[in-house]
DNA sequence: CCGGTGTGGTAG
DNA sequence: ATCGCTACCACACCGG
């Protein structure tokens, strides 16, 4: 961008704002609401790492007191008057519920009753923390106040306003702007709409009419709840079955209804015809109309034979075949299970505290493989060689049956190198229906038997049944011939109900030891150890292998093989580890925890960590995370198609979060690359090969469900971890420290006047406020430095008279269209908690780094622009830098405007245009406002709006960027538009189509 | 010492 | 062809 040039505009544009108070400002290198900008950060912390200046030192001898003083002395009633933000006015309050940006320090007193910043000392006081510091200050607290019209820079920044919220907002946009205040009928109230494809009328109209008659509209299809409606023009096949579920209508319903001034009969407008509910009729046969034309069916992502991660069916075609994420959806949902029926208190009872425990480790013989070869009758279990796998050459062995394993055959392998060891070996295809209800029967005899007090799901093939060994005294005959009976009576059951599937059963008084008897019975037997005395515990876990102990992997084996027995075996035993280390030893190898962990497990005893599961099962099982992870057939090209698969990842995060009912307050990225020297196609098809492995994650102050708003947090991470797209082999985002929406009610804020009060006793000298706007600007910084190490906070702003002003387009002005000097002048002393919580991390990051740093703006805007390349992370080279600069010369030319619109819009439709070129781009908007030149704008508009739908009729472009400008158009052109032609009343119709 | 982050390991 | 997931703990390291 050429700053000179856009120095001049914007002082051009000035000149049409009725109160100017300072000359232009230097225009802002990069905005801090630049959310996809992450080079921000980097010179941020770049400039954060210079040394303190000499001012700084200076101010930092001084004491309290002293520096206070100092400053108040600089109190000048003429500098008084700065660029204030308006008080929100009080009908705006009812929205600061919902909206994060209105939550904010405002900078009235705190009488108002407008939520106010508690000052911060007496948070400070409650929590000397130094991330509580550092982020007292920033230069977004700027940006408070209502939700104005010309406010989209905050409102596309604010990526964590609720959908809702943001439909409200729009709503009432409309309202005012074409339909003089008044409402619409609400037709399609409880409606949430999901346009698909392209339509007449476009996304753009059909949106807004949504929106205006009350309903809401969906960006994404997530969970099948999500959406009430689907609106479509033409359905391809595989759309038909995808949406059979759906109302699907045809955009008629919209406009037809909002005709009618009611809600019309979906069905009278329904794209997939015939019953609702008949699904497989439609599966079956599909009208022959409205099959597509071959050649469409790959993109839309359902064709069955190829994998594909660029098309949005991939996740859900990879996990409805991944044995691994089977695994771990059957595990979570038996936990989810356990505790719905704890809770309700259905066969299980809490276990008594002292109570000796019989345990009963229960695991389906090489369950896959049994299962899958029962369901056909051409194999016998006991005499082929047995594998379940996908494929013939590096497909893995999800379970082989013993006579596989005689050969050497592992689970795990890869079917090539199991042929090699045995070469008649037999590949069955999965049958994860059946492995369901086999559990299912399972667990249905475990809970019937009626011998157990609690059954601890472990898996879809294993359990823990646990009973309490009440009367019996210790070491009792009886007790151990009970234990046998119920274990063979289990076994046969459930031979019988499976119909030839075998369980083997560990039982004994410890977890380790039934885990341990478990793998001494396999396969297809049974071990009962109860009551034993420590010798014979000692000789009978002697021998088997250290592997076998829970917990103890290859890499622990490895470790102690090398560190303690020094490579004495293949395959260390139990006993091997027992002679040869003692606590001490096991501790300083292998970690405090490890170590005692397996010090405890040699003597079979469980430790703490393990029981747990027998002490509180519901905590043991509360969820506490979710996550997704790829790391099979990513292979990407473009950093936008990978924005497009988190997206769908974190659609399908949160639409499991809403089915928890859950929120999260931080996500975790993890990037796995292909390393360096590994080849492009590794040996398995589609696999991931040799890897290096990044994270990086991110907070929301508030928790939050919200897929838009987790997605630009993965998203910036990503960029963060500055992987090349096509070296990206894996990706996994989850969600930590999930907390239940339910038990966090309502603790937003503290009540107010308790903070008041506590904050009226500070031990610091009143700092007078008005004197410290008016230090010169280096000093002001350094003393606001000073202030903030000595946690020393400035009071709030007074409200201006600015506020006053009955022009929204000017209150604009007044905060954004002067960002850069804002920041500096205008940085409260005190940021708003809340408001700092809804921003994403980055821009906290950012805003804390800017904060922490002495700004003196030594380096010219161009210098820091060419030193962007720089910071640590290379990421000009995995993003695409800022779009070259927009200039909107040859003003009234309008074939150039267009076209240099169009191509705008071009660069930008990947991440949204920039907020700077959106300044600009504004400030010819109202130049043309005032000139009278509606027709103008109209064309511009509809020049945007064509050129954003032809954009959308591609599947390759991104929603974000499009999404943007979408909103764009409509919160800021439309309006303008509006006002535009009302005041010039020339005659033209502001129909617009909208 | 505390608490946070990123990484590693393990289990089914 | 082929479907290399995911929850959770522990550890090392770092900065206040």
């Amino acid at each position: 961008m050429d700053y000179e040039e856009l120095a001049q505009l914007l002082s051009d544009a000035s000149s049409l704002d009725a109160s100017p108070q300072e000359p232009p400002p230097p225009p802002p290198p990069d905005s801090p609401l630049r959310l996809y900008d992450s080079s921000r950060g980097a010179i941020a912390r770049e400039r954060s790492q210079r040394p303190f200046s000499q001012q700084q030192r200076l101010l930092s001898t001084l004491d309290d007191d002293s520096l206070v003083g100092l400053v108040n002395t600089f109190d000048r009633p003429t500098q008084r008057a700065r660029l204030r933000r308006p008080a929100a006015p009080a009908d705006d309050a009812a929205d600061a519920e919902d909206d994060p940006c209105i939550v904010t320090s405002s900078p009235e007193p705190p009488s108002s009753v407008v939520p106010s910043t508690p000052p911060a000392s007496s948070r400070l006081s409650e929590s000397d923390s130094s991330s509580d510091r550092s982020r007292s200050s920033s230069p977004t607290a700027a940006r408070v106040g209502p939700l104005k019209f010309g406010d989209y820079a905050q409102y596309f920044s604010d990526k964590t306003a609720h959908q809702h919220s943001r439909d409200e907002y729009m709503r009432k946009l409309y309202q005012d702007a074409l339909n003089g205040g008044r409402e619409y009928p609400p037709i399609f109230k409880d409606c949430t709409i999901y346009i698909n494809g392209r339509t007449f009328p476009d996304r753009l109209q059909l949106h807004q009419k949504i929106i205006i008659h009350g309903g809401s509209f969906k960006h994404f299809l997530s969970g099948k709840k999500s959406v009430t409606h689907i609106v479509a023009s033409n359905l391809t096949a595989k759309k038909r079955i995808e949406f059979q579920n759906y109302k699907v209508v045809a955009p008629a319903w919209i406009t037809e209804s909002i005709a009618a001034s009611k809600r019309l009969p979906w069905q009278d407008y329904a794209l997939i015809t015939g019953e609702y509910g008949q699904q497989k009729l439609q599966i079956a046969r599909p009208p022959a109309a409205a099959l597509p034309a071959p050649e469409q069916q790959p993109a839309d992502g359902f064709d069955a034979n190829s994998l594909d991660c660029k098309q949005p069916g991939f996740l859900q075609s990879f996990f409805a075949k991944s044995r691994l994420h089977q695994l771990s959806a059957w595990k979570a949902d038996l936990r989810a299970l356990f505790c719905e029926k704890y809770v309700e208190g259905a066969h299980l009872q809490p276990p008594p505290k002292g109570a000796r425990l019989a345990i009963f480790h229960v695991d389906f013989d090489c369950f896959f493989a049994t299962v899958s070869a029962l369901s056909d009758a051409r194999y016998d279990l006991s005499r082929d060689p047995l594998a379940v796998a996908h494929g013939n050459n590096s497909s893995e062995i999800a379970s082989c049956n013993y006579v596989a394993r005689s050969f050497g055959v592992k689970n795990g392998m890869w079917v090539r190198s199991a042929r090699r060891l045995c070469p008649n070996l037999i590949c069955l295809p999965y049958n994860f229906e059946q492995y369901e209800v086999n559990s299912k029967l399972l667990y249905q005899i475990l809970a019937g038997s009626g011998f157990f007090q609690m059954i601890l799901p472990i898996s879809i093939d294993e359990a823990i049944c646990v009973k309490y060994l009440d009367g019996l005294p210790d070491g009792d005959a009886s007790a151990h011939q009970q234990c046998e009976a119920i274990t063979r009576q289990i076994r046969r059951d459930v031979f019988d109900a499976t119909n030839g599937c075998t369980v083997s059963i560990g039982c004994s008084n410890s977890l380790v030891l039934a885990r341990l008897a478990l793998k001494k019975a396999k396969p297809n037997g049974q071990c009962v150890m109860a009551s034993l005395e420590q010798d014979s515990i000692d000789a009978f876990i002697e021998e088997l292998p250290l592997r076998d102990l829970p917990g103890v992997g290859a890499t622990i084996v490895d470790k102690v093989q090398q560190h303690i027995l020094f490579e004495q075996t293949a395959e260390p035993t139990i006993g091997d580890l027992k002679r040869n280390s003692s606590l001490q030893l096991l501790a300083s190898k292998l970690g405090t925890k490890t170590g005692h962990k397996l010090h405890l497990f040699l003597s079979g005893k469980d430790d703490e960590e393990n029981s747990r599961v027998l002490r509180d099962p519901l905590d043991y099982f509360a969820r506490k995370s979710i996550s997704v992870d790829i790391n099979y057939a990513i292979r990407f090209d473009t950093i936008h198609e990978i924005d497009e698969f988190i997206d769908r990842i974190c659609e399908h995060l949160t639409t499991k979060l809403g089915e928890l009912d859950m929120v999260t307050p931080q996500v975790t990225l993890k990037v796995t690359r292909r390393c360096e020297h590994a080849p492009i196609e590794p040996a398995k098809y589609l696999g991931s090969g040799e890897c290096d492995t990044f994270s990086r994650s991110s907070r929301f102050g508030v928790p939050t469900c919200e897929a838009g708003l987790i997605s630009t947090e993965v998203k910036s991470s990503f960029r963060m971890l500055g992987c090349p797209p096509k070296d990206l082999r894996g990706i996994a985002v989850q969600l930590n420290k999930l907390e239940k929406v339910s038990d966090r009610v309502c603790q937003l804020r503290l009540p107010f006047r308790e903070q008041d009060a506590s904050s009226a006793g500070s031990r610091f000298p009143a700092l007078n406020v008005n004197a410290f706007n008016s230090l010169p600007g280096a000093l002001k910084e350094d003393v606001r430095t000073e202030l903030l190490k000595r946690k020393i906070n400035l009071p709030p702003s007074p409200p201006s008279k600015r506020s006053a002003s009955n022009s929204p387009v000017k209150d604009y002005w007044g905060r954004h269209g002067k960002r850069t000097e804002t920041l500096k002048q205008e940085m409260p002393s005190t940021l708003d908690e809340d408001f700092m919580n809804h921003l994403p991390t980055q821009i906290q990051r950012e805003i804390k780094w800017d904060h922490a740093i002495v700004k003196k703006a030594s380096s010219s805007v161009r210098n820091r622009l060419s030193r962007k390349g720089t910071g640590v992370l290379n990421l000009s080279k995995n993003r695409p830098s800022k779009p070259e600069a927009v200039k909107f010369q040859s003003l009234e030319r309008p074939l150039g405007i267009s076209r240099l619109i169009k191509s705008w819009i071009d660069d930008t439709i990947d991440n949204g245009p920039h907020i700077d070129d959106l300044n600009l781009f504004d400030k010819y908007l109202t130049k043309l406002a005032a000139k009278g030149k509606t027709h103008h704008i109209l064309k511009i508009a509809r020049t945007m709006s064509s050129h954003l739908e032809y954009h959308s009729s591609f599947t390759k472009s991104n929603p974000q960027g499009r999404q943007e400008w979408e909103e764009y158009l409509l919160i800021r052109m439309i309006p303008t538009l509006t006002a535009s032609a009302a005041k010039s009343d020339s005659g033209v119709q502001v129909t617009f189509d909208l």
